[in-house]
DNA sequence: TATATTAATCGTAATATTGCAATAAACAAA
DNA sequence: TTTGTTTATTGCAATATTACGATTAATATA
């Protein structure tokens, strides 16, 4: 009850899910769109920029480092975050052959 | 605590993280999965092809609903489900623009 | 060394999600 | 009408996620 049955569904099915749950919190997403569109990335800035608390923010962001779509470089007492290209463009990939797949035309709708 | 604060987030950032909400779940990516390979597409056939229990099926099932990305057919007393083109497609492009920012080569990382 | 500054972690409270048995609802067929 | 078939809904129980105050850790600066 209330657990995942992560078993039973194959790994790409796993892989999407997994990498879904980046997205399907929009702080998470305010953090990417920030992380796309600033030069400086400063976990401090991201505090200030989206307004939620530093500890909910640095939660997000170890999710999103976890998921390794994220690196983050320690600069001095504060950290600078970046946009991982390499994990970005493979989850991209992944995702485009979900989107992609062609749509076989049935009869019932 | 514990309750998003939708609020204080853009209306895509919001989009964005409702829709990523469909593939957050493995079950749901496996549904969809069986939706674009099959023909048939009832729902008795989703829940013995996937394995979980007819109640759980038919909520992951709402949910897909829900958002617009499936749509359903009765037939009888079977439901037919399919993938909803239209809405899927408008999905895509979301995820697409999202997907395919240009990043920012900044100093730090 | 003492004091800021910054980010991670811990602990806790609250809400959300997942899963399923049981039941209801809707319809076909006998 | 009664019976079977199929799907939706209800009502839990359990786990997961979200949020934040307080604290810790690490480093820079006075």
């Amino acid at each position: 009850m209330g657990v995942t049955k992560t078993e039973i569904f194959s790994d790409t099915q796993n892989e999407i899910a997994q990498l879904a749950k980046a997205f399907a919190h929009p702080a998470r997403v305010a953090i990417l769109h920030q992380l796309f569109k600033s030069t400086t990335c400063i976990c401090g800035d991201l505090v200030d920029e989206i307004g939620l608390a530093q500890a909910t923010i640095s939660q997000h962001l170890k999710e999103l480092k976890n998921l390794g779509l994220i690196k983050g470089n320690i600069e001095g007492t504060s950290v600078c975050y970046c946009i991982n290209e390499e994990k970005w463009e493979n989850m991209k990939s992944i995702f485009n052959a979900f989107f992609n797949q062609e749509i076989k035309t049935n009869n019932c709708c």
